[in-house]
Parts: structure tokens; sequence; C-alpha cells
DNA sequence: CCAATACTGAACCACATGGTTCAGTATCAG
DNA sequence: CTGATACTGAACCATGTGGTTCAGTATTGG
């Protein structure tokens, strides 16, 4: 369940941005596929499919491996540990914002309260 | 507590595939910032600043305006609610993958108890 | 053995990205 | 009013991306 070896944020997170790649691992999630499937089944040339396929294998989202002639590709050992846990992490800066908001307004509100009487509009 | 307007997954995950970026993002998280505050923060210079500033408001992630002559930055309102939906998504397909491996292994042991006496090495 | 298949690699293309500098414009402080 | 400040926009640059075609090489089916 450990990531082999830290691949970057950026590196997965620039493998997952693209719409083609992200179908791809949707594809893989099914069953193993060889490039030449996967570059049928989107419509794209085999070097094309292969170039998405190498971005795969770089982030650890798809290992292949290839027997005669055949190239197959499978998931790959990650399974974006690190990138989900970013974006948990960042959900909680998120939501912690509108909470120092709310405690402002709030202080705002009280202030008001005790400055209203001279200072109402 | 709902996305705006639907952001492609492609524009978040590019947004947060950048190191300086998601640095930009954990300081708003703390504070709002202006672009200038942020250029220095990054050792960058302003303009580049603004084009990080560009990406991630196109992102729907940061959320600006300007008084005066300062552009003050702050978190905008995407949470990454549909890019964390979508990995975690993808990990249970991941998941998926070892449940299926699992059931193939163990058909194989079992064919393989089924003709161990005559197929034995 | 020979042709078809499956991939690989190099080269090219248009366009995006991450950064810069330079020349504005708008606002603020004194 | 004037200079400093804060941003904006355009232009440029090197490099990366997503795709192609074309020319291989290696395997396989017949």
């Amino acid at each position: 369940m450990v990531q082999y070896q830290p691949i970057a944020l950026d590196t997965s997170f620039a493998a997952i941005a693209d719409a083609t790649r992200r179908g791809v691992l949707q594809r893989l999630g099914q069953a193993e596929a060889s490039v030449t499937d996967l570059a049928d089944s989107f419509h794209m040339s085999l070097t094309g499919m292969k170039k998405h396929i190498h971005v795969l294998e770089t982030a650890g989202l798809v290992a292949t491996h290839k027997i005669g002639r055949v190239r197959t590709c499978q998931l790959g050992p990650s399974a974006l540990d690190r990138e989900a846990a970013w974006i948990i992490g960042y959900r909680q800066l998120w939501e912690a914002r509108f909470a120092a908001l709310d405690t402002l307004v709030d202080h705002l509100k009280q202030q008001e309260a005790v400055d209203g009487h001279d200072r109402r509009k």
C-alpha cells in the first residue's frame, strides 16, 4: 500500500489533467489492454497513444509489460495517495477560510452593535 | 457548497500541477495577499505571479478584487469537489483491480489443486 | 520464408507554459 | 503636482505538450 517511490505531485496531477489519459485509466480499470487497443478506442495514432502511456507510466499510474510484439498496459502502483491527501488538505484549508470569515463577520456584527448608537448612518 | 459553474477537470488539475501555484493556495489559506506580496514571497516577477493568479482564477481556485491600485487575492469558490470525487472514484477502481486479481489468483490456485496430481513438475 | 502486425523512434507541427523585460496606466503619499 | 507604487499588457524566449507522419525493427501466422 506504500508508494514505491515518491513521484512529484506535479507529475501526477499533470498526468491526470488530460481527458484522454483519464479515459485510459478508466478503461484499464475494466481490463488490461494493448497499446493498439487503446489507440483504436481513443481514435488516435499508435504513436500518439504510446506517448500518453509513457506519461502515465512515468506518473506510476500505468504499468506495462511486453510479451512478444504486444505491450500490455494495466493500472500501475500509484493509487494517487499523495494527490488525494493534498486535495483533502486543501479542502480543510478552504473550509477553515470560511470559519475565519464567519468569525470576522460575527466580530463586525458585535462591533456594530457596540458602535451602533453613535455611528449609525 | 455547489460549484458555481462546472470548470473542466483538465483546467483544475493543470492548475494544481504546479508547485508554485499550490504554494500560493497554501499561502492564501492563511491570509489574503496582494499580487506584490505573492510575487515577493515566491521570488518571482510581478508579471510572472500575475500569470499564475490568472490560471488559478480561471480554475476558480482564487478570487481577486482590486481596490485602488492593489489587487487582493483570496481563495476562490472551488474547493476541488469534482477533482476530489474523480480521485476517490479512481482509487475505488484501483482497489477493484486487486480484488479482481485476487479472485483470479484464487481461481488459478484452485485449478492447480485440481490439476496438481498429473501436472506436477 | 514472407507478409502482416505491433510496436518504436525520429522528426515535425502548432500551440501552451513558465518565465522574463520593457513600456505603459492608474493611484496614492507628501 | 510629482514621484513612487502597483498593477497591466505586449513581446519575447526556451521548453513542453499533444498530435501527426514516416521509416524502421521485431514477432508471428500461414
